[in-house]
DNA sequence: CGACGCAATATTGAATGCAATTAACAGTCG
DNA sequence: CGACTGTTAATTGCATTCAATATTGCGTCG
């Protein structure tokens, strides 16, 4: 992959994800190409990734269309993520973690710690918070040593709402909404950083695993109470409440 | 994907099977296309393809070269097959099988029954053997009823050998060598298999996803010993013995 | 009036050609 | 004699062009 393929496929993924093309709508060759300000050959290659990506889907001599995903497919995509994640979990503690990761992981913990007691929560903080989750995550994975573990994850967290950088902020709930809610469930998510980062360092495999895989779950049924019952979506600016913020996505 | 590409594709991965590039050497765009019968666009797709898949490494503007996998790689790739195929199972178990994906089960598990009873080890055999084996790994999956999950364990599955379908034949083994090993080793994997739909029938979930855990796990050890000890490797045809029989891989 | 078939058009699929980048080599200077 | 730089050859990256395929609109026939 070259400069300007990458910037492609970064360009298109935003615009998907911006809801410039509705879900199986077709996009055609020539408009990409013209969106993106590159030539057809740059718009085909870069849909092709997309399409490897899992995010559109191809018929042949006719095109691709942007894929609709379920609430359905998007938990079920992150009970896999929850899966692998929670062998990297169980892998580190097997292994044990050298000096220097220790001190990794404890620094992007501080990291959530400060985050949460600043009590900020403008736009910059979400995007702290967005890069130190998913500090955590990488370095989870690191831990395990093993690459194609690492792969597997980041495939199947290229699915839209899969991937733990996306975060719902400030999404309506159930249980009062906004702001305070949020606060709560970033709160939990990283209590259960700490704890797993506590049973990984104790040795405690399976109960790493174990904390992981709950951890993608709460992530999941969140997700799936905000996100509501329909059956397929791709435009995620649409959402319920239309202040879903994703600064880091893509 | 067209079918002129699948097919360059394919021949392409072959060839790198087959050992016509070795591990680390260059890909040059104008031979592949060459070798190939096709033009330089179709031979690029394919190696971009390939490169996706991690059979080849890409270093901008100098090319795509054979990758070479450790037998730690490969022994990595086939421990998170095992554990995506164990939560397979037991996603599986606590879903229960319908009537129809129990008979189908039943008459994989009796393909494979009637294949070591005959005592066949000629080449059909062994196609017969691969394709059971494709379609029980596939039946696990298909049970799941996840379809990230089978995404997943198809890209894990892209690499060299870590793909249930890759089974070594024959190769030299430590404890006396040859048909007779390689019969017994069959044999265990097939009970694998039987007390695989045993545990899911039963519902018993978490022991279903050990026992296909143990399945990979054991396929692995059995890879690592034929393979010895070398750091690198892509030539399959180079293995030890160089009787390795792989017919329906790729 | 509806259905089928044919032609025109639009769109994708593949190949060739051109530009940009990189590696290799020779020549020159220190 | 070794290191550096300018030049050349080779290779990739991208754009344009040509060909194949599918879709749509219209006309005709049942």
């Amino acid at each position: 992959m070259t400069r300007h393929l990458d910037d492609a496929k970064a360009s298109l993924r935003r615009m998907i994800y911006d809801g410039l093309y509705k879900a199986g709508e077709p996009l055609r060759e020539v408009q990409v190409a013209e969106r993106l300000g590159v030539s057809r050959t740059l718009a085909r290659l870069a849909m092709a990734e997309l399409e490897t990506d899992g995010l559109l889907l191809r018929e042949p001599n006719r095109g691709c269309r942007v894929r609709a995903f379920s609430a359905r497919e998007v938990a079920d995509a992150i009970r896999v993520r929850g899966e692998l994640e929670g062998m990297a979990a169980r892998l580190a503690a097997e292994r044990g973690l050298s000096r220097a990761e220790r001190a990794d992981w404890e620094a992007v913990l501080a990291r959530g710690d400060a985050l949460l007691d600043s009590g900020r929560q403008d736009k910059a903080a979400r995007t702290d918070w967005i890069a130190m989750n998913a500090d955590f995550h990488a370095a989870v994975l690191a831990a395990a040593d093993n690459a194609a573990l690492v792969a597997a994850c980041q495939r199947v967290s290229a699915m839209p709402l899969a991937s733990p950088d996306a975060i719902l902020f400030d999404a309506p709930t159930v249980d009062g909404g906004g702001a305070a809610a949020t606060r709560r469930a970033l709160a939990a998510a990283h209590r259960d950083h700490h704890e797993v980062f506590r049973a990984v360092a104790a040795r405690e495999g399976e109960r790493a695993a174990w904390l992981m895989r709950e951890h993608a779950r709460r992530s999941a049924e969140t997700k799936a109470r905000l996100l509501g019952d329909r059956t397929g979506y791709s435009r995620l600016s649409a959402l319920p409440g239309g202040k879903l913020v994703r600064p880091a996505f893509g």
